[in-house]
DNA sequence: CGAACCTTTGATCATACTCAAATGCTGTGG
DNA sequence: CCACAGCATTTGAGTATGATCAAAGGTTCG
């Protein structure tokens, strides 16, 4: 884990997910406040933990680059992945809300990754900011929150076909935000056992549905590189239940 | 459902629910305060809408009699119920965090039900006063937010007699905390087919599964009354996963 | 070059669903 | 107050989805 100061390199004028972040309304009008409120930029290998659950903080990170996951330990050496984050994506959300309190997951990086790190307090006080920023903010745990009930409803009604699809889609969709995805590829940086964690399925099991939708011609994943070449079918797949 | 403006019988002062309720510093320190801010006391007969999905509103309601849930439509005609309400429980508590946005889930009645209907905003005014009510708000917000959480993480590791036992024995908790558990036994609301969409089961899955129970002896169910003879033994099946 | 990890395949099994139908309970209107 | 309609519960038989167990190739990284 190496940590600078402030990394001249990457400069938050020229970060390429400000207009995706939580700040962004503030960043548009104003970079350099991003900037000076940084208070350091860490760099993690892939896999190395980030935050530990039940850890509290007083820091608000943001992924600059790389990808990162939220999830939570079950029994017998068991995960639940929470959700991925991507570039611009920040790292606890739910701090805006309740402060520095007690996290119930933890963090980690999913690919070499790199964080923005901002003070808890100032960056909240930021985001509240009466304006375009505060209704932006809102938004943004207000639609995190509406994704959590959905995950929710969810639960026996939907095969694993279904929510196996809708998980890659919504990847791609947000990734596309992100400017990460060329022509109909781009980095892929979860395993199958990552896709599995995420999805309360079996590795095995999620294999067997990815090496169904290769054959179906719908896909495919060569190393870390992803190509939807079907998404028509693969939205199918998802109504389908 | 028939409202009034302020029903004598039901004052706050001696409302048995009070401690339990949101609002709970609050009311006990001026139990005044709560009763003249309500706005109006409705009661609604068993299975009556309350609060339809996507609406919004500018009423804070507290489950003042009876039973309730939140539940989501998912296509065809399915339902999931995303938790159930008791006496002295907020309809919507996100309300809060949220303000007047658009709800992503409805709440009917589950048994005839009384609800005390405040002003939004001044409630929410008086719930984040600094000291010991925006202490216990930002609790209750927080455990919700973790509940939500830990539902999410067991979706397909925990097994259906073991989701069912834990929703028995929460429930249980919860009412014997509002003083509606005498002994052993309890007024039970929910069908089982309420039960089974509260787990993303089928009826006949919850059915077989009670069934299984009663047999063992664990528990009793007779008209709407509930009796729990073995807690040890349902604390087993639901840790067996 | 070897170890660790990731992907793939096969065979078998169990949990919970579907379909079908009978019985019991509750409340409502004649 | 009884008859009936509409729910709610219970039981049986068969099925399917996804899990488990076992093991063999591929990659990647140190």
């Amino acid at each position: 884990m190496a940590t600078e100061k402030n990394s001249p390199s990457l400069s938050c004028k020229d970060c390429p997910f400000g207009n995706v972040s939580f700040y962004a309304p503030t960043w548009t009008s104003s970079p350099d406040a991003i900037q000076s409120l940084r208070s350091r930029v860490t760099t993690y290998k892939a896999r190395q933990a980030i935050i530990y659950e039940g850890e509290e903080s007083n820091l608000f990170g943001t992924l600059r680059q790389g990808w990162a996951y939220r999830y939570k330990n079950i029994g017998n050496g068991r995960r639940q992945i929470l959700g991925f984050i991507l570039p611009g994506d920040a790292m606890t959300l739910e701090m805006l809300t309740f402060g520095n309190l007690p996290l119930p997951f933890g963090v980690s990086a999913l690919s070499p990754a790199t964080i923005c790190w901002f003070p808890l307090e100032e960056m909240t006080e930021l985001l509240r900011r009466k304006g375009p920023q505060d209704e932006h903010s809102r938004q943004m745990v207000h639609g995190y929150f509406n994704w959590l009930i959905r995950r929710n409803s969810a639960m026996g009604h939907t095969s694993a076909a279904s929510s196996l699809a809708e998980l890659l889609l919504q990847l791609m969709v947000r990734l596309k935000r992100c400017g990460m995805v060329s022509g109909n590829e781009y980095d892929f940086a979860p395993t199958q056992a990552d896709l599995a964690d995420s999805l309360g399925l079996t590795t095995i099991h999620v294999n067997r549905l990815l090496g169904g939708m290769k054959r179906q011609g719908i896909l495919q994943i060569e190393g870390k590189k992803m190509q939807v070449f079907d998404k028509v079918q693969l939205r199918r797949i998802v109504t389908q239940g």
